[in-house]
RNA sequence: GGGCCGUUAGUUUAGCCGGUUAAAACAAUCGCCUGUCACGCGAUAGAGCACGGGUUCGAAUCCCGUACGGCCCGCCA
C-alpha cells in the first residue's frame, strides 16, 4: 500500500501519528519560509506543511509541486491550535507535517479548476465537462453523485436480498422487437445479415425467468433505447429491473413503496439528501382520478392547484367556447390560482395562454377576482353574473385568486390544464424544494384512448394483464377494459412502470390480434407464447429508473449529472469519441458493405 | 425531422443599436513573504472573438450557412 490513510479521516485523536498519505494537490500556498499543501483524495482534503527549518528536502519538492500533481507524503500528524482550526475540513483540527514527500506524477494545468469556493457560482462549460469527466469527476458535484447512485444502489441489493430476491443477469445480446423504441443493431457475425439487438429492458427474460421458477428476480440492467435524448432521458441508462411471481399488484407496490421509503431515509440519514416525505403511505391514485384533478397521469402533489370539473354547470351557457365543447362532447375544466393575481401580469397570463396553446388548447379563458369581490374577466359578460358566481362559488375563489379554464376534449383540456398548473406551481413559488412527493398511479386503461394506424396501442406494454371483469370488453368495447399496469410518481415525474402481466397464453394471443399483430410479429414472440404454456405462473414486476430517481432526489437539472460517462444530446461520448467509423476489415469480417466518411 | 438559445484568453464573464491598442476576475508563469487554508503583495505572458461566406470605408458586434453544445416538439411500448 502506498498509504496508511486517506486525506478525510484524521482527527485530533490521531496527533502524534506517522501517516503516509496519497492524493491530488488540490492546492498549494507558498509563504516563502513554509509551504502548505492541500492534498485531496475521494474522501476528503488535508494540509500538509513543509518547513526547510526541518526538512529542506521536503521543501524543496514541495515548492515544486503544482495543481494536480499526484504525491504521496509522510509525516507526523500535528494539532491544530485553537484559533487556525479550520472548521470546513473535516480534518481541520490536524494538519500532517511533511517529512517526505515523492511526486508520483506530474500533471498539465488542469482545463478547469477541480474545486474552489468559486465553483458554486462559475458553472463550467458542460462540453469541456463532459470532454474531461475524469477530471469532472474530481470535483464535489460529480463524486458525490456517484457516491450518492452506489449507495442507492448497495442499499437496494441488500433490501432486495434480504428479501429472497436473486440477481439475475440477462443477455445484452438478444432480439429486435416490433413496437417500442428504436433498437440498437449489433450485426452477428457468425451469422451474415443478421443482427442481434440490445435491450430496451430485459422485460421478456425476467418473464421467462419466473416461467424459469425464479419466483423472486432484480437485477440492476442496463436498457438501450435509439431514440433522442431529454434532459431526463438517455439512451442508455440504468433501471431496477424487478419481477415476482405470485403477487397481485398490491404486493409489488408494497415492495416498492418499503423500498422507496426506506432508501429516501437512508439516505436521509447518512446525510447524502436533505428530504421531507410528502405523504406516507405512498397514495395510491387511479387513472381517471388523477387525470381529472391534474390533468396528466404524473401529477406533482407537491402543491394543491386542483383542476374541478364544470361541464354540466356551463352546459347550455352563455358563452359559446364552453357551450360549443360541452355539445361537442368534450369537457370544461377549472383550476384556482390562489394568490395569483397579485403576481401574475397580463404578460404573464398572455404566456400560460401560449402554455396551454402550445399544448392543442384553443385559448386559456379565466376570470380574475378582484378586492371586493369584482369580477374581472372577458368572459363574464357572456357567462352572466350568476353563472360567474355559481363557478366562482364551486372553485372557491376569493379575492385575489385567478380562475383558469380549458374547453375542449378531455384530452386537450386535460394537457394544457395540466402545463398550466404546473407553469403555475412554480410561477407561485408553491414548491417546497426539500419536499418530494411520491405517489403511484394505477387503474391505467390497457390501451392508448387514440388508435394508431387503426388498431390498439398498449398504453404500457403488450404483456400488461387486463383487469379480470374487462376481459369480455376485449371483443367489445376494448378502449374500456382497465389494466394491471401501475407507474411511481415523483414530483410530477414518470419514474417506475410496471405491472402484473399476462400469463395465460389466449389472453396474450387476444392482445396481439387488437393491437395489430402481423403473422410476422407474432413469430417473433412465439416463444413468449410457448413459454407460457408450460405452466407460467400469475406474476408482474415494475422498473424503477435509477438515474431518474437520483437526479430527483439530489436536484439535479439534467440525468447526466448522475452518470460517470454520460452521452451528449446527440448521443456522443466527449470523452472517448463514441461513435466512431471503424477499421474497414472489421466491416467486412461483419459482411458489411464499408461505409467511408465523406464520400 | 423541426423550433428556440448559446459559442469572446486555460476558466467564468464583460464588450454586441459597427469605429481604430477586446476588458476583468480566477487559473498559469516568475519574484517576495514562516501560519495560510478563497493566503497576501508585485510583475509577466496569454484571446483577435467557434468556423466559412456576405454587407460595409470599417465586423467580436449586422446578415446567411456550417459545426459543436443546451432546452424543447416529434420520438421515447
Amino acid at each position: 500500500m502506498l498509504r496508511t490513510h486517506t486525506c478525510g479521516e484524521l482527527k485530533k485523536e490521531d496527533v502524534g501519528t506517522y501517516v503516509t498519505l496519497c492524493g491530488w494537490v488540490q492546492s498549494r500556498r507558498d509563504h516563502g519560509g513554509l509551504i502548505f499543501i492541500d492534498l485531496r483524495d475521494r474522501y476528503g482534503t488535508t494540509q500538509v506543511v513543509f518547513n526547510p527549518e526541518k526538512q529542506k528536502r521536503s521543501f524543496d519538492i514541495a515548492d515544486t509541486a503544482r495543481s494536480e500533481y499526484v504525491a504521496q507524503v509522510e509525516g507526523t500528524v500535528l494539532g491544530r491550535p485553537d484559533e487556525m482550526v479550520n472548521p470546513n475540513l473535516t480534518t481541520g483540527a490536524i494538519e500532517v507535517e511533511g517529512q517526505a514527500i515523492t511526486v508520483l506524477n506530474e500533471s498539465q494545468t488542469p482545463p478547469f479548476e477541480i474545486e474552489s469556493d468559486q465553483e458554486a457560482e462559475r458553472a463550467i462549460n458542460e462540453e469541456r465537462r463532459l470532454t474531461y469527466r475524469y477530471l469532472d469527476l474530481r470535483r464535489p458535484r460529480v463524486k458525490r453523485n456517484i457516491v450518492v447512485r452506489h449507495e442507492m444502489v448497495r442499499f437496494i441489493r441488500n433490501f432486495l436480498s434480504d428479501r429472497k430476491f436473486l440477481e439475475v443477469e440477462t443477455p445484452l445480446l438478444t432480439k429486435s422487437t416490433p413496437e417500442g423504441a428504436r433498437d440498437y443493431l449489433v450485426p452477428a457475425r457468425q451469422h451474415p445479415g443478421t443482427f442481434y439487438s440490445l435491450p430496451q429492458s430485459p422485460q421478456q427474460y425476467k418473464q421467462l425467468l419466473m416461467v424459469g421458477g425464479i419466483d423472486r428476480y432484480f437485477q440492476i440492467a442496463k436498457c438501450l433505447r435509439d431514440e433522442d435524448s431529454r434532459g431526463d432521458r438517455q439512451a442508455e441508462f440504468t433501471q431496477l429491473d424487478l419481477e415476482m411471481s405470485f403477487v397481485e399488484r398490491d404486493d409489488v407496490l408494497d415492495l416498492v413503496e418499503e423500498m422507496m421509503i426506506t432508501l429516501i431515509e437512508h439516505l436521509n440519514e447518512r446525510g447524502y439528501i436533505k428530504k421531507r416525505i410528502l405523504q406516507k403511505p405512498i397514495p395510491r391514485l387511479a387513472y381517471d382520478d388523477v387525470m381529472l384533478r391534474y390533468g396528466i397521469d404524473k401529477p406533482d402533489l407537491r402543491f394543491g392547484l386542483e383542476i374541478s370539473d364544470i361541464t354540466e354547470m356551463v352546459n347550455g351557457c352563455g358563452f359559446a367556447v364552453f357551450a360549443d365543447a360541452v355539445k361537442k362532447g368534450g369537457v370544461v375544466r377549472a383550476l384556482n390560482a390562489r394568490g395569483a393575481g397579485d403576481v401574475l401580469s397580463r404578460s404573464h397570463i398572455d404566456e400560460l395562454t401560449e402554455l396551454a396553446k402550445k399544448h392543442r388548447a384553443k385559448g386559456l379563458a379565466y376570470i380574475k377576482v378582484k378586492d371586493g369581490g369584482e369580477l374581472d374577466s372577458p368572459i363574464v359578460k357572456f357567462l352572466g353574473d350568476e353563472l360567474s358566481g355559481a363557478i366562482v362559488k364551486k372553485l372557491g375563489a376569493h379575492a385575489g385568486d385567478i380562475i383558469f379554464f380549458g374547453a375542449d376534449h378531455h384530452l386537450i383540456a386535460e394537457e394544457a390544464l395540466a402545463y398550466v398548473r404546473l407553469d403555475l406551481g412554480r410561477r407561485l413559488n408553491m414548491i417546497d424544494p426539500e419536499v418530494i412527493a411520491l405517489s403511484f398511479t394505477i387503474d391505467f386503461p390497457l390501451f392508448e384512448p387514440e388508435m394508431v394506424d387503426g388498431h390498439y396501442a398498449p398504453m404500457h406494454h403488450m404483456f400488461t394483464m387486463p383487469r379480470k371483469e374487462d376481459i369480455s370488453l376485449l371483443d367489445t368495447d376494448p378502449l374500456k377494459v382497465k389494466s394491471w399496469q401501475y407507474d411511481l410518481v415523483i414530483n410530477g415525474n414518470e419514474t417506475a412502470g410496471g405491472s402484473i402481466r399476462i400469463h395465460v397464453p389466449d389472453i396474450q394471443q387476444k392482445i396481439f390480434d387488437l393491437i395489430g399483430f402481423s403473422e410476422e410479429d407474432e413469430k417473433n414472440f412465439a416463444h413468449m407464447l410457448e413459454a407460457f404454456r408450460y405452466g407460467a405462473p400469475p406474476h408482474g414486476g415494475m422498473a424503477p429508473g435509477i438515474d431518474r430517481i437520483l437526479m430527483l432526489l439530489l436536484d439535479e437539472p439534467n440525468i447526466r449529472e448522475v452518470m460517470a460517462f454520460p452521452k451528449t444530446g446527440d448521443g456522443s461520448d466527449l470523452v472517448i469519441g463514441a461513435p466512431a467509423f471503424v477499421d474497414p476489415k472489421q466491416l467486412k469480417e461483419l459482411g458489411i458493405q464499408s461505409l467511408t466518411p465523406n464520400p
